[in-house]
DNA sequence: GATGAATGAGGTTTCATTCAT
DNA sequence: TATGAATGAAACCTCATTCAT
């Protein structure tokens, strides 16, 4: 998973395949550079970054690059559409078979911040790129993102009435997002704790908040 | 505050002023551009907002532009340095007099979320293009963050004494700055609460979630 | 007529204009420019013309050229519309008054002539690039085309009229402007005839052969 | 005629061939992409036709055209020499046995409009990009267009001698061509009259414009 | 016989900025 | 105070072409 023929098969390359499945070559190479693009893209911006900065980070020329993606936007495309498929991908299996929605969002925070440490560039490129895709390639993207919210909002409101909870489901999962989305402006791996203590904190910090004395209120 | 005259004083221009303090033409002139301008860095973000579409915006000349700021990164800075100097003016004068820290956490978060909510495109700005400023720009910005950051350290540590809890400081504020920031990717006011509710809900949320069963703990 | 003043009205220039009628700096220069494009698209073509050509042409920088016009379709446009206008604004003056057929259509034929040897270069990117430009700028043009056609058909109907001739006014018009619009291909002015006895040799063979022994055929 | 074996041995493969006089695989398979790549510079003309563009007409891979000829100018050359190589050869052949000039031309005529219309993108891609080729890819065309005018003019001298009319052959002649030429600009199969009456009223207009009343004149 | 992969050069256009007025 | 005119640099992308396979 996050493997080169993972983020090849979500690419959607040009060209048919006898053999889906198969991680070809034009797959890997694609993967490759996917991941310069993402580093150059995490330090400057996706407007910031150039299609030469790019083509430095990847030792390819600029116009070997087009033979890759048509468009700098579609190569943004394909970082967020793989990274995002990639965490609900996770995420799901995580989920099977635990019913206690307390532990579930404990996984699913715990999920969201596992990759975010492990991935930390994509997932600056996720957030904070996040109005940068237009027209097609915005809403496809903002489709996955409906999931993953809807499925924050299903465990919450699980939560509620497990318990008898009174607050509002969409601010709260909201405050998470920010909670967890914001590590990418502060968080510095020599300091910070990993993802497991990092996830057990905000995990306290949001269940105890949402859970304690919220039943008469409102 | 918020006036044009403050947004003058903050931007140093590069006229002698015989009586600094007054607003002059000059001043006046220079926050309006900063208006129209926060409004389109918000719109397109700082790098693809070009210095016409802020020209088209602004309604003045592409070189009249550069009578009241000479780059269009000083412009962002006088953007980001004006929001950020009158959110931390104002929470100061409202944390004076008040003691309890619990109260004061209160305060801090309805001063952001008010101030948020009231200017969105520059708080917009501010959160966005956090990274967009570069050397000594960026380094003015930091300095004041930093303060305002301190501040909502020194108002946890408090709670912390007073209240005998134990928990990581740093994550702490850094998630409360995250919940609140993130409200820029989603708040609509035509759905969303009130400031004073918005902030009620997440002081509940954090407060509770900080101030619950974490005395032994750690 | 022709002149720089001229093109310039013909141009429609991105500024209001107090006085439409004055040719402002900003005409006279953007005349010039068009005319080091006509002479570069006739002999390059549209297509074969690079922008640096045209930069190159009219000793302004690449940049500069756009200060001028949006983009190298709507200069080739500002070229055909005011050719063709021109045209057509001349015949109509030189066909006032006169009444026969006959001669109406020698005038016809001078008037596209004279104009075609003195402004070689704009005829040739007239015809020549007929099919270069799209959409709006496309159906502009046609629609002058289309009214300096109806006019012709109008002529030689009147003359079918007069004379008791029949013979398909399509095929002689289109036939006619064959003859005329060719000559780009072929004219050397050092070696052809002028522009008075080609327009009379043209007519003669037109209409002796419109108007010969066609009365009771077909 | 037409056919791919002529289309091929006009083209100079590289290959060595034991009988030259048969059609290889190797021509058939030029002649086709001849076809298609004519198509395509109809449409978008020789500047505006990518070697993307022949490579989606044709349904080979880029790499792959190249091993029917070297160079996209070399495919012009191609298209232009084998379309006008086989009208000056068709015409040759029509022309045997025929004495009376007045004959000649009208054979001259409908032999041009027939293959015109029978072969109307060659016909276009041979008048409109009269001037893409260069040096010896141009000179080799300019021969053959030279051969063809000569024939031409040698008809029309013939007429004038018979008949003892006197006017310029070079203007009549090029009038002529522009007549016929200017088809591809206008001729609409669904509207437009077939080969053989166009020709009809062609030399109609034509041979009783050059042959009538000139006799004492100039 | 044909192609996937790659490239250097160059295409049109936009950028932030300047300067004489 | 403000702008019209202009520019060098650089943006994204496409071009015809090549070469190992």
């Amino acid at each position: 998973m996050g493997s080169p023929s993972t983020a090849a098969r979500v690419s959607a390359p040009r060209r048919h395949r006898a053999v889906p499945a198969a991680a070809t070559r034009f797959d890997r190479r694609l993967a490759e550079i996917l991941t310069h693009a993402t580093e150059v893209f995490r330090k400057k911006g996706y407007e910031g970054a150039s299609m030469r900065d790019l083509s430095r980070a990847s030792g390819m020329s600029l116009a070997g690059l087009y033979y890759y993606f048509e468009s700098k936007e579609r190569l943004l495309f394909l970082i967020q559409k793989h990274t995002f498929t990639t965490i609900v991908q996770r995420l799901k299996a995580r989920l099977e078979g635990v019913s206690d929605p307390e532990t579930q969002i404990r996984i699913f925070i715990l999920n969201h911040l596992e990759y975010f440490l492990a991935n930390p560039a994509s997932m600056k490129v996720l957030s904070h790129e996040a109005e940068a895709l237009k027209n097609g390639f915005a809403s496809e993207v903002a489709a996955i993102k409906r999931e993953y919210y809807r499925i924050c909002v299903g465990l919450l409101d699980d939560l509620k009435r497990a318990r008898g909870l009174q607050f509002s489901t969409r601010i709260a999962v909201l405050s998470l997002f920010g909670m967890m989305n914001w590590i990418y402006t502060w968080h510095n791996s020599r300091v910070d704790a990993d993802a497991e203590q990092l996830a057990g904190e905000m995990s306290d910090i949001f269940l105890r908040g949402v859970m304690t004395g919220a039943k008469g209120r409102r």
